[in-house]
DNA sequence: CATACTTATGTAGCACGCTACATATTTAGG
DNA sequence: CCTAAATATGTAGCGTGCTACATAAGTATG
């Protein structure tokens, strides 16, 4: 067996969209769309394509396409913003508030069942060292 | 901001593919098939779709695309096994095997990268945690 | 005020993840 | 031996990630 946490986290990213998909299933709300309500209300407000992708740390291409598809499902609704007409506007539809409770229970769910048997100090060193990780490979090689 | 590995764990598995993208760009090799000539170099021959694919944790159909664009660049062969014609068999090819040092190299590379600042203790603890993590997702529900 | 630069979004095309379904081969049971 | 079940691979169709390129709108500068 291989001790890479690199292939390690490439499963567990994908287990845990499977996860999620499979407890939204039945609403046609995939990982990243949840997240994208998640957002919209945590931030209470409707937000534009780039300040969610700067959040999601996604590209613009793969942003527009999320949105067009949750808009196509009614989950957002969208327009153009009056003063600045290049910048497109995303906020919630009716149809997404009223899921707001169970994804809050979906997520805690998820959490209990990704956290069994890790105590709090562990999670936040999980956490910590995840991070750290994280913004070392966010580097920029100047020289390659 | 959000507090929440979930998340951090979908950035990083981005961001990795990402940094190994770009480091074996010029040769049209990606992260996973970087993962497929590893698992032939480890286990010393060629190896069936299916042991490939239980290794990596994917389904067939990824499988099947992944053997099939590497196979198409050269990278792999595959023919059918004689014993059992349902088997298809992949070997490296001596496109693939002159790369060894390279990626083994790159590989060595990208973990400097990411786990620079990071003791071996705190690695085995990353390890040993995002284990626990990938176990505790992998369990079953059996009521929904 | 006209042209150039910047910024936000959109499109094309590809890799890779999935489920559901199809096909071919082998194995097992009557 | 013949049909049914199991097994390995393949196909269709979609979501989400990317880069490269295109378009439209706003800003700045002569």
């Amino acid at each position: 067996m291989e001790q890479d946490a690199g292939y390690l986290i490439k499963k567990i990213e994908t287990a845990t969209k499977k996860n999620i998909q499979d407890f939204f299933n039945e609403k046609d709300l995939t990982f990243q769309q949840a997240h994208v309500l998640r957002l919209l209300e945590l931030k209470k407000g409707p937000l534009s394509l780039k300040q969610i992708r700067e959040e999601m740390k996604i590209s613009n291409p793969t942003m527009v396409g999320i949105i067009n598809r949750m808009e196509k499902n009614g989950y957002v609704k969208t327009h153009v913003c009056k003063e600045d007409k290049r910048v497109r506007i995303v906020e919630q539809t009716d149809k997404s508030r009223k899921l707001r409770d169970e994804l809050e229970n979906g997520r805690k769910a998820f959490h209990a069942k990704m956290y069994k048997n890790i105590s709090e100090k562990e999670k936040k060193q999980l956490y910590e060292l995840l991070d750290r990780v994280y913004k070392n490979l966010q580097e920029v090689e100047e020289n390659v």
